[in-house]
DNA sequence: GAGGATTGCTTAAACTATTTTGCATTTATC
DNA sequence: GATAAATGCAAAATAGTTTAAGCAATCCTC
C-alpha cells in the first residue's frame, strides 16, 4: 500500500499533473484554475491523504527545506539548548534540522560538510573547528547561506554570531582579583579555537590591568578527548605542584563540571580562601554548594540571531548582489554568586 | 560554479552516465567495466571533486539514508545524550539524523511524523506520546523500521527499548522506606505516558509491600508545560499542606532539578530527616550537597539497543516475512548516595 | 470585418540527478 | 563464420515543478 503520488491524484480528479501541482503550490489563482477544479482536487488530496514527496520536490526545485547544524557535541547543554531553540523557529518556517557532532575534529567536520553538501541542505549553522575555512569558503562561493557561531574564524568573511569572550574572560578574572585572589589558575581545553583564545586573552588582560601576570605553571590545557580520569590527573598535578593557587577559572562548562567533581573528590573546599568561576550558566553551577559564579552567555539571543540570519538569507533573492555579512557579537553577563 | 553532476563526469570521461554510475556504486566489476575506464573515470571524479547528489539518488532508490529522531525535548540531557550516542553509530553506517522535539504534544508529534514521511526518512526512533498509535501503526504497515523508546505504547506491536520503570520506582521507594521514611511524596509530570505510570506503580507497590499506602495529598502532578514559577507554587502548596512529608521521589530529571532549586529557595535542608530521590543520573545530582540518590538508566545500552535494532531492520530484506519485533526492557540501577 | 491580441483554462513536455534494465556492439575463440 | 565473452550504452524510471504552448471565446484596431 504505497502512499499516493501526484499522478494518482491527477488521474482520480481527471486533470493533469500540472494542475494538481499548481493547486498544491498555491498557484491556482495565478494560473486561473477554476474554483470547481480546485475544490475537486483538494477533496481528493484529503481523501487519499496525499503528501507531496519532498525528495522529488527537492530534486526539481533545488532546495531541501533542511538546515544542517554542525556542533562540537550535541550532548553539551550549551549546544543542545541552542539546537532546541533553533529547531523551534526553523520548524515554524517549514525547515527541519539535521545535526552532527564534530568532536572538534577538522577531518570529521570536513566530512560532515561534504555529507550535508551531497544531501543539498539549504543552509549551514556551524560551530567551526579551525581547518575547515576552505570548505566554508567553498560554500560561500556557491552562495549557500552559512552562519558560524560560538567561535569565529577570523580570516573568513562569513556571517557569525559570537559572544564577547574577551570581555567574558576579563569580567570573570577581574571578579576574582577584586575578591583578593593572587594566584588564579586557568584551566582550558587544548584546542586552538577563537572563543577559547579570547577567554584566555581576557584573563590575561585582567591580570595585567591589575599588575599581575599569567603564570605558565598554572595554565592547564586539557585535550578535548581526554578522559575524566586523565583530566583528574592533570588537575591533581596542578594543585600538587602549585599549592599557592587560590582560584581557578575554567574556560568551558564541561571542564568546570569535571573540576568540581575533582575538588569534591580531594575534599578541597570552595570558600573565601579558594574560588571557582566557570563559563556558561548551568544548573550544576547554581545548585552547587556554594553556588559557582559564572560567565553567562545569552543562549536565547544567540539562537535567535542565528536563525534570523539564516532565514533572512534563505528568503533573500540569491541572484541579487549579496548584502553585507552579519557580524554579531553579544555581551556576556557575569553572574556573581 | 555549480558542483559537477554525473553527466559532467560522463562527458569528460567520454563514457555514458550508466558507466559512471556503475563505477560509483561498486558495480564496475560485476558489469565488467574495463580497468582503464574505471581508472579514468575515478581520476576525473577526483579531479572535479564530484559527489553524487544524494537527493537524486534518494528519489531513484527510495532511501534517504536518514533516520528521524522524535523526542520530547532535545535539550533534556537524557535525550541529548541518547541523540549523541545514536548519531555516532548511525554515522558510521552512512546514516544521518534529523531530529525534532514533540513537547509531549500529540498534535505536534503527528505533524512531525507527517513531515518525516514526506521527507522519506528510512527509519524512525520515537519517544512517543499517547495519541500517535495510529500514525505509528501506519508506518509499520508500510514496513518502515520504527523503534520507540523511553516509553512503551502498550497496545502497539512495535520494537521498543525501555527500562524497567516499575522496578526503578520500586527500588527508589524501598530505599526511602528502609531509611525510615513514613511520608514519601511523589512529584511527577501530568502526562499519561507509560514510563511515568510505571514509576508511580513501582512507588505504590513498594509502599504496599511495606504496609503503607500512597497518600493522594502528597501526589503532585505538574503539567509538562508548567513554568518554573508554577512548579514552585505547586511544591510550596505541597509542603505547606503536608508538613509531615519526610521524603520526595521526583519521577523525572527536570522536576527533580526544579525541586532542588525550590528546596534551596525555602532553605529546607536535605538530611537524615528529609530525603530526596530522583530519576536519571545527572551531574546536578552527583554534585549536589548532599548528593542525591537516583534511579540510573543505562543510557549507553539504551542507545546501543535502539540503533542496533534500527540498523538491523534497515539491512534486512524487507520483502521477507517480518521477523519478531524486538522488545527490550533494560534494568535500572539504584544509586544510593 | 479581418487579423491580431487578450483572457481563462488546461496540458504536453522538459527538467532535476541518479539508478537500473535490457540490449548492442566489439573482440576473441574455435 | 558462428559463438561466446567482454564491454558499454540508451532509455526508462523515480515524483515532482515549471515552461511554453494550445485552445476557444472575446475584444481591439485599423
Amino acid at each position: 500500500m504505497k502512499p499516493p503520488s501526484i499522478k494518482d491524484i491527477a488521474k482520480r480528479a481527471e486533470v493533469s499533473i500540472t494542475t494538481v501541482s499548481f493547486i498544491l503550490n498555491g498557484k491556482a489563482e495565478k494560473m486561473r484554475i477554476s474554483k470547481e477544479v480546485i475544490k475537486r482536487v483538494e477533496e481528493i488530496i484529503q481523501e487519499l491523504g496525499f503528501k507531496p514527496n519532498q525528495v522529488a520536490r527537492s530534486l526539481r526545485t533545488g532546495n531541501t527545506k533542511t538546515i544542517g547544524l554542525i556542533v562540537e557535541d550535541i550532548s553539551n547543554p550549551f549546544f543542545s539548548a541552542i539546537a532546541r531553540l533553533i529547531e523551534d523557529k526553523a520548524y515554524k518556517k517549514g525547515y527541519k534540522i539535521s545535526y552532527s557532532s564534530t568532536e572538534n575534529d577538522p577531518v570529521k567536520a570536513r566530512e560532515l560538510i561534504e555529507m550535508f553538501k551531497s544531501r543539498k541542505v539549504d543552509a549551514y549553522i556551524i560551530a567551526p573547528v579551525p581547518g575547515i575555512e576552505e570548505d566554508i569558503r567553498q560554500l560561500l562561493a556557491e552562495r549557500i547561506p552559512v552562519v558560524i557561531f560560538d567561535r569565529n574564524l577570523p580570516d573568513l568573511d562569513v556571517n557569525y554570531v559570537v559572544v564577547d569572550n574577551l570581555e567574558g574572560g576579563y569580567s570573570a578574572t577581574e571578579f576574582l582579583i577584586k575578591k583578593g585572589r593572587k594566584n588564579i589558575a586557568f584551566v582550558t581545553v587544548d584546542v586552538e579555537v577563537d572563543q577559547i583564545n579570547n577567554r584566555f586573552l581576557g584573563y590575561q588582560k585582567a591580570l595585567r590591568d591589575h599588575g599581575m601576570t599569567a603564570n605558565a605553571h598554572t595554565l592547564v590545557k586539557i585535550p578535548f578527548d581526554a578522559t575524566e580520569e586523565d583530566t583528574n590527573n592533570r588537575l591533581k598535578v596542578l594543585f600538587e605542584e602549585n599549592p599557592q593557587i587560590d582560584a581557578v577559572f575554567f574556560s568551558t562548562n564541561y571542564l568546570a563540571v569535571r573540576g568540581l567533581f575533582f575538588l569534591k573528590s580531594i575534599q578541597k573546599p570552595i570558600n573565601d580562601g579558594f574560588m571557582i568561576v566557570a563559563y556558561d550558566d548551568q544548573d550544576v553551577f547554581r545548585i552547587h554548594t556554594p553556588p559557582i559564579s559564572v560567565v553567562d552567555q545569552p543562549i536565547e539571543q544567540i539562537a535567535e540571531k542565528i536563525i534570523d540570519i539564516i532565514l533572512q538569507e534563505l528568503s533573500a533573492d540569491r541572484s541579487l548582489p549579496q548584502s553585507e555579512r552579519s557580524k554579531v557579537s553579544l555581551p556576556t553577563r557575569f553572574i556573581e554568586r
